[in-house]
DNA sequence: ACTATATTTTCACTTAAAGTGAAAAATATT
DNA sequence: AATATTTTTCACTTTAAGTGAAAATATAGT
């Protein structure tokens, strides 16, 4: 039934993981760049939110693309994001050609 | 031999019709995110140029994007960026898959 | 060559997004 | 109730993008 790739992981742990703060992975929450599963109120990080989180940063870091680029390229369901990206954060976005007025 | 579409136009006239200070056009210019055409050391803007830097100030004023994303498209050779970019422009990135320590 | 004018370049500053530290608030646990 | 954990808020820092003003460079006219 379960796998190891259903595993999960509290926020505190992918946060140092990836090597940033836990506001980090809040903040970039605010925009649905990733939407960790809910345990209550609690988060837990799949393994596909993280390593779509270590590309994130890869964009961001090494690549110097900022926040609001990777969604518009999400919005635009861009080839190269869309084989990284979680599907739940694909779909946070799939209302956007009804409504303008979303995170902008 | 010339007609309309070989019109080109200074640095301040374009600046004004964009919206912009021409010190923004210089700066874009360090990027080769425009490259002017020169007569002796003055710049001439062309219309595919001023076509191109009204859709360059769509995506980074509208959408949020930042300078450096669109870089990223360019290189990556982005079917929607290539529509809009002048191939001088595109040839500016020419080698990057050679040379990685570029503008970066 | 000298003066005036136009264009470019440099320097320093402003603004806003991204990111973070610390404390407060909310929720859960013993 | 007291303690611990997670989330949220507030204020601050840092950096890319953009700009104002002056200095430097080039061009044209006399």
């Amino acid at each position: 039934m379960f796998n190891e790739s259903d595993k999960s992981y509290p926020i505190e742990l992918v946060a140092e993981f990836l090597g940033v703060n836990s506001r980090t992975l809040y903040y970039y929450e605010r925009f649905n760049l990733v939407v960790p599963m809910r345990r209550g109120r609690k988060r837990y990080y799949s393994r596909e939110d993280i390593s779509w989180l270590e590309y994130v940063r890869e964009l961001m870091y090494d690549q110097g693309m900022n926040l609001r680029s990777i969604i518009v390229l999400i919005k635009r369901r861009d080839g190269v994001i869309l084989t990284r990206c979680p599907q739940d954060v694909v779909n946070s976005f799939k209302n956007y050609l009804m409504k303008m007025d979303d995170v902008f």
